[in-house]
DNA sequence: CCTAAATGTAACAATTCTCGTTACATATCT
DNA sequence: AGATATGTAACGAGAATTGTTACATTTAGG
C-alpha cells in the first residue's frame, strides 16, 4: 500500500458513531458503510477505546459508542490514537559519523521534521469529529 | 520500512553538495558519507535533476553539484522533488455510496488531509538547504 | 439458563513499497 | 584508448498494510 489508510478509516467510524447518535453500533454495521471487513473496524477501534475516545460494549446488542461529544474530539485525538509515530525515514538512516556532514545531520534532520510535524498536527487540531458530523447533515439532512 | 527515507537522504546529499561548496562530487562519495549504495544516491539524484535543483556531469571527473545557491533552494522544492504525491491512505478508501456517510466522508477528508498538508509544506516553505548548511558548520567548522 | 449476538485477538496470505545490489550501456575527461 | 562516472533496468529480501478465517469470551434477553 502506498500509505495507511488507518487515520481516514478512524474518522470516517467516527463521524459514523455520531451520526447514530448515541447508539450502540455494531462493527458489522460500520464495516457495511466503510465498505471492508468488521475485523479491520475493530482493530481500529481497540486503538480508539483504548485512547478513551470510544466505548465498547460487549455482548449481545452491544457494540461502540462516542466516549463524549462529538465537539470534544479533535482530529489531532483522533491521529495520535491511530497512527504510529512518525519517523519520516529517519530509522532507516545512519549515516556515516565519520564524515562531518553524517556526524551532524542527524539532530538537523529530526528538529526540521519535528516542527514540519507541529505544523500539520496544527490543523487538525481545531477540527473536531462535530465538525466532519456537521459538514455530513450540511448536504444530506435526511436521517435515514 | 515504516516510513521512506528518501526526503532524509535527499536532505542528506544536498547538505553534502553545499559542503563541498561547487566541486563536482560524484555519486560514490555521497554514498560514503550516507553509508549507502551509490546507485540509491543517483536514484535520488535523477529526481533532484529532472527539478532542476542539481546538475549533473557525466564522464570522468564528473559528477553533481547544485544547480543555484544554497539558499535558494526550499526544503519544499526537495520535498516535492523526491517525495510522490501524499494520499494519506485515501487511494485505498473506497466507503459504501449507499450510505448516507459514506457518500459525503470522502470529500470532506479529502479538504482536512489538504489543509494538514498544506500545514507540514509551509514549514518546510521557509527553511533553506544553506540554513541546513550553516547549521552544520555551526557545531563543526572545521571543513575537512 | 441458554442461545444468539457481539467484542477481542491471534494467525495467515496477498499485495505493495522500499532499499540494496548487480549488471551494463553510455558519455566524457585526460 | 582507457579510466571514470552517470543512467537505468532488473531482481531479491524485508517490512507494513489489509483482508480473511477462526475461535475464545462476554452479555442481553426470552
Amino acid at each position: 500500500m502506498t500509505g495507511n489508510s488507518r487515520f481516514a478509516v478512524s474518522l470516517h467510524i467516527l463521524a459514523y458513531l455520531a451520526y447514530r447518535a448515541g447508539m450502540s453500533v455494531p462493527s458489522a454495521e460500520i464495516a457495511a458503510s466503510v465498505d471492508t471487513n468488521p475485523v479491520v473496524i475493530r482493530r481500529l477501534l481497540s486503538s480508539l477505546v483504548k485512547a478513551r475516545l470510544v466505548k465498547a460494549q460487549k455482548g449481545a446488542s452491544g457494540g461502540f459508542s462516542l466516549a463524549s461529544t462529538p465537539d470534544n474530539i479533535s482530529l489531532l485525538d483522533v491521529y495520535r490514537a491511530v497512527e504510529p509515530q512518525p519517523d519520516h525515514g529517519l530509522k532507516h538512516f545512519s549515516p556515516n559519523h565519520k564524515c562531518p556532514v553524517g556526524a551532524k545531520i542527524e539532530s538537523i534532520l529530526h528538529a526540521i521534521f519535528f516542527k514540519a510535524q507541529a505544523g500539520m498536527e496544527a490543523e487538525l487540531a481545531h477540527v473536531t469529529v462535530g465538525q466532519v458530523h456537521a459538514q455530513l447533515h450540511a448536504v444530506c439532512p435526511g436521517k435515514k
